[in-house]
DNA sequence: AAATTATACTTGCACAATACAAGTAACCCC
DNA sequence: GGGGTTACTTGTATTGTGCAAGTATAATTT
């Protein structure tokens, strides 16, 4: 958090060759992006706190408020958990009534997972609220007239995120 | 991961007013932010266990090789962590030789963590270089033009998220 | 100087997160 | 219908997490 990067492209300008001038920057994104990463996401966990949520039943509940019904398989892949420890995280949230277990008519071995209809439904939108208003907040100190550059930027970096780990969604 | 913006500023354009333009990029840029700090951040944790530690372990590392000596309370707020969560994290690390404590002469309440100088600055090292070489590799991805406006957005990232919150670095 | 307050850390406690390995039940295929 | 596969849960072990209480030291007050 010490070293802001106050000026642009800070240690590109003075380097030979186009190529360096890239390899600098490419250097600087990362450092940038990990920075982003780690205090935002720092910080949100202290959002999230303030529900009474962790963020493994906070992203949980997310997840779920998408998608009607998913098997624990779909949830563990979605959250990057262990199956099993996807079942711990499942049974507070259905031992405290967020959550529902059903087993599939279809096939007896999987287990369909679908918020409760009020209290489930209730709490995964005020997280998600929760989170959409953190960052939003983060977002609105952007200067307005640079809004579409950085809409366009976070987009190249998820692209690029995705071509990075491809066998990831 | 699912819905991921292909085209760029694609809900922002049919609006009427700029104010409304403007109010609809504010949220697409915070929706793509909050994905991609969970995204990054899920993935990023893999790396980190390749080398055996934990995301906590992993960054308390990293701080302290910046730093040649701190204090427990530093540490913790750099952390941002409870100081008795992170007297058990470092307790962890001194038991694997990884951090060395010290007492301070001049004030005997105070406690200096600092890497040792073989196992500790190398592990360090390597955290260090793991999630570099990560963000180095999603960063490689971008297209090569548009590197200096990616660099130039998150640095403005991170400047709004240091103006929501002031009391943070 | 003794008493009080404040600071810096650690410990006790309780609980959540995490994953590997092993278990159970259901399905699929030959 | 037996062998392999899939989907999930349980056993076990370790770590992370924070609140409240404890200990030791320093700073301040009286």
């Amino acid at each position: 958090m010490s070293n802001t990067l106050n000026t642009i492209s800070s240690c590109c300008d003075n380097k030979n060759s186009k190529e360096e001038q890239y390899l600098c920057c490419v250097d600087e994104v990362g450092d940038s992006v990990k920075r982003i990463v780690r205090n935002f996401q720092l910080f949100e966990r202290d959002q999230v706190k303030t529900l009474g949520f962790t963020m493994s039943q906070c992203y949980t509940l997310i997840e779920m408020l998408e998608i009607e019904a998913m098997t624990m398989h779909e949830l563990s892949e979605k959250m990057n958990l262990n199956s099993s420890t996807m079942t711990r995280v499942v049974d507070k949230l259905v031992r405290d009534k967020y959550v529902e277990r059903t087993r599939s008519p279809e096939d007896r071995r999987i287990v369909l997972v679908s918020l409760t209809e009020e209290k489930g439904r209730q709490a995964a939108q005020m997280c998600y609220e929760k989170i959409g208003a953190y960052y939003e907040n983060i977002t609105r100190n952007l200067p307005k007239d640079k809004i579409e550059e950085v809409l366009e930027s976070v987009s190249l970096l998820m692209d690029a995120f995705e071509k990075a780990n491809p066998n990831c969604c």
